[in-house]
DNA sequence: GATGCCAAGGAAATCGATTGCCTAGAAGCT
DNA sequence: AGCTTCTAGGCAATCGATTTCCTTGGCATC
């Protein structure tokens, strides 16, 4: 445990004041060349590191801000977390990472300790795309949303595009010479849920087509996807392929078709949705998914928020386009 | 964007000076509780928070700690981040987590930051349970290595027990009545794969067994475990159950043994190892496996770095038990 | 009535870095 | 030579909260 090196500690040797000492290493005022190197050669032989606090203080900028996930840290989390860390760290802001597990309370009490750390911006995620009430209004620092979507159009949301999603996955089936389509997805009171078989609905009418059978809502399971599959055989449907609210999903559908005798993607064709790589690699075959882009989504909500936080007044929801990875599952 | 309300404003409102101000919402100094709560009434009505850079300029304590995760955030690092956050929130600790992706120079970089930002302490994190270089010598802040160990012996480290893990696979599976068994696992030039082998093979050893084929080393996959059935079943061995290095693989050979006709648990059983959720449910049967409990080692590690942070003189590694998690795969 | 003591709260230094303002000296100009 | 104009760098205020002395007034005691 050394004690920490200050400014002024590099000033003395340097042989200067700590305020020259302060512009030297800063890059501003007018100084010889020369002063500015010794300056900096003193502040590397003693391991200088500016203290933060001392300097935001100052500045009133912490170059730092919070990310709440609204739920567990969660696999929707972490890409979008590791995305906003890429456009930030490029730019030397730390992220601060708060879950509020759902809890309302928690939620407000993060948001208090993030206000007092005085973060320069905050990030809401969620497991879910839904609208949520914003998290706070009238805060004293700008708020991005991502993935999830504020309840209040002015704010600034990123969200995936998933009626887009939906829309891909199915041209990608008629693409491949599916006609007779069932889509089989998780609850109906969610609303990814419903946003993904509307937009597949939509799609197919805009060819002149309807599902085979109507939309089977479920869980996002692969348990779910095994009975989906028994109901689609037991129904005696003529399906020549399956689009899946979920990779889950779409994979108990592969095992159950494939213990069935089915053939996939001979017989039927499947798409999944998330591109989750442990689901889609597990499957026999590789599964055909559509990717959101989550990383993405956590890069541009940065972005976002570093252009707020720069005086920009960004508002409103972007929806961000998906991306189809096409696999084994929907090979011609 | 309001401006933010200083401990000035406060005092003003409640007719007393910033010091008193100060004083009377930590709870220190002798006031009257009459003036004490009129102080807080006043913090209250303009909705204060204190600044955290100008209190931590003050007192030295940021309430901030740093974890970094060495590989990408991943499925190990998310338990061990929230066990990390659960001890440390209820402390009114934050922490800031950075993503060094497995490079030296974003590690450094990172730690850096951290420094600058005197963080009280640090947690290192990776996905592997190897040894790893000491992040820093001579750090002036403690730091506690979890999930991964530091390879000086010095070093606070909470890693899970694996061999205990191992251990417990085995007896399990004595329990349960099996006595043929095989060890399907991972790359054998990975830490955890060879220190799982060598405690399955040393528990069977003690009950006077072996087990019936050699360790088949491969890949953590299902691929890899799909195809380790096939060579089980071919080589002809008599096989009455399989313990697996991950869940993956697990979950690989039971696919596998269940198209070759075979019945789990009937005629053979299978443990994975992970306990990770989306494995051990979809799987079928469910699958029976080695929790490492990495919650638990998050939030134990976060115990001992605020240890640390309060002049506790803790050292050495510290291995935690796995779990057994019993399911349908091995039920009798 | 004088002294001492305690309770309550104020004044000011402090943490470390930044920054606007000022000054000393050098250089350029007439 | 005397004046202006730069240049380089020092001085000190500043950010906001904490904390260490002090001061003041009230009360009890002798």
């Amino acid at each position: 445990m050394d004690r920490a090196v200050t400014i002024s500690q590099v000033a003395a040797l340097a042989g200067v004041s700590t305020g020259t000492a302060s512009k030297a290493l800063n890059g501003r005022g007018a100084l010889r060349p020369e002063t500015r190197l010794r300056v900096q050669q003193a502040a590397e032989q003693l391991g200088f590191v500016a203290n933060a606090a001392a300097r935001s203080l100052q500045t009133g900028r912490t170059y730092t801000v919070g990310m709440i996930t609204t739920d567990s840290i969660g696999r929707f989390s972490i890409p979008l977390l590791i995305g906003a860390e890429d456009a930030l760290g490029a730019g030397q802001m730390s992220v601060f990472l708060c879950d509020a597990r759902d809890d309302p309370i928690r939620e407000q009490y993060y948001l208090r300790t993030l206000l007092s750390r005085k973060v320069d911006g905050i990030i809401v995620t969620g497991r879910r795309t839904q609208a949520r009430a914003p998290i706070g209004v009238g805060l004293p620092v700008p708020v991005v949303y991502a993935f999830i979507s504020s309840a209040d159009p002015q704010d600034c949301s990123v969200v995936p595009d998933e009626a887009d999603g939906a829309r891909r996955a199915i041209q990608h089936l008629l693409a491949v010479g599916r006609r007779r389509i069932a889509h089989v997805t998780g609850p109906e009171h969610h609303h990814s849920a419903t946003v993904r078989a509307s937009g597949a609905v939509e799609t197919l009418a805009a060819e002149g087509l309807r599902p085979v059978v109507p939309t089977l809502y479920g869980e996002w399971s692969e348990a779910w996807g095994r009975q989906a599959a028994r109901m689609l055989l037991n129904s005696g449907a003529d399906v020549d392929a399956v689009f899946c609210g979920s990779d889950q999903i779409a994979r108990g559908l592969a095992e159950a078709l494939r213990d069935a005798g089915r053939d996939i993607p001979g017989d039927i064709a499947l798409v999944g949705f998330d591109n989750w790589d442990v689901m889609v690699d597990g499957c026999r075959p590789a599964l055909t998914s559509v990717d959101m882009d989550l990383e993405g989504i956590g890069r541009s909500a940065a972005e976002l928020l570093l252009a707020k936080i720069n005086g920009d007044p960004v508002q409103g929801p972007r929806a961000r386009p998906c991306r189809l990875v096409p696999r084994a599952s929907t090979a011609v």
